[in-house]
DNA sequence: ATGGGATGTTACCGCTCGGTACGTTGCATT
DNA sequence: AATGCAACGTACCGAGCGGTAACATCCCAT
């Protein structure tokens, strides 16, 4: 009642750039990004359109910034497979593949904001394409090293056919929801590892 | 200068409605549907707009032509593959995943119309939505059905391993352009098939 | 030759889009 | 208390969207 001072329990209450930035997240996500309008997005955000336009000099910027957020949460998950396997680098990827496959079997998942993107933004001219472009560029080198680090033969080979699951499962996530192809992503990727190590 | 009567190098001219299903279906496909507008599709069809709503109710309704028409396509090519190898389903697996390979190597290849349209409509209310969904739950069960013709022990699990690599390569011809992923997809596929034979 | 379907032409509608000029609030500092 | 300043809201804009009305024209079949 007579708190008047400083919010302790909240004392940064969410600045209007960052709640535009996770409606705009989930909006983008769920409906897709051409989709969606930015008015859609201020309301959901409870704030107002020139308040998107301060924090972010257009709906194209805002685009982007939240394709950058969706890679750095994709990073984070992916070095959490790896830290949970310490120098086992098949094991990061059971991991790995036992997380999306998690993931991509629920109703109402979406695959990949970044694949999405590249679907949605084609032109090569487009922020959003070419953050997502960049960041499929980086997964597969590193799955194509972490293929080496396991002793595939083909490690190219191998990052590139787990790539290919990975993007399968984004894909038909969206497509068959819950009971879809993408429940069999792991048990797929470990005949492809067994296959390259034999 | 003088000819004045049918044109006789092109007996048939293309109807209105057929010229704009074509250049709006060139157009969805390597621009995406919701960022081609309905006056770029009569303009390249070399048509105005009132033909197009004369022949089509409304733009969905031409998304939803055009999808069909995608969809034909793919069995005509895949039935092609079938028909190649006569009660070999193997060898009827290995033939279109050849094929599907060449194609997702090839620049500017954008994957699948259909796929990219469950991207692009993810409510499931939009025609759409509708056909590409049914044309998906459909090429699901033939490859099932291929799995276990084959002889496959998880004839199911097969066949939806093999789904995640067709589209998976959908996806990543788009990403990577030339030289991506893509280019191992049937190679994969034999070591999928190979593993669930034993 | 003539009637009728299909097409082209032109002009327009209402709506929503992305984007902005300008006024208002609230809070920290002095 | 007055001031300064950043953050926010109100109200609006031009453009492009999907879609339509009304009328002229062509071409083929009868």
């Amino acid at each position: 009642m007579s708190n008047t001072g400083p919010e302790i329990l909240d004392p940064a209450p969410p600045r209007a750039a960052e709640r535009i930035l996770q409606a705009a997240r989930k909006l983008f996500y769920s409906d897709g990004i051409r989709a969606v309008g930015v008015e859609e997005i201020v309301a959901r955000a409870g704030v107002t359109k020139p308040s998107l336009y301060r924090g972010f000099g257009s709906k194209d910027e805002l685009v982007v910034a939240v394709l950058k957020q969706t890679e750095a949460d994709f990073w984070a998950r992916f070095e959490l497979s790896v830290e949970a396997h310490p120098g086992d680098a098949r094991a990061q990827i059971r991991d790995f593949f036992k997380g999306l496959a998690g993931r991509s079997t629920k109703a109402d998942h979406r695959g990949c904001g970044l694949s999405n993107a590249m679907v949605e933004y084609p032109e090569p001219e487009h922020g959003a394409h070419q953050v997502a472009l960049s960041h499929k560029r980086d997964l597969r080198a590193r799955l194509r090293a972490l293929a080496a680090e396991m002793g595939a033969r083909d490690a190219d080979g191998l990052g590139d056919a787990l790539l290919l699951l990975i993007e399968g499962a984004y894909l038909s996530s969206q497509i068959f929801g819950a009971g879809g192809p993408s429940g069999v992503v792991a048990k797929a990727a470990e005949a492809l590892m067994d296959a390259a190590l034999g």
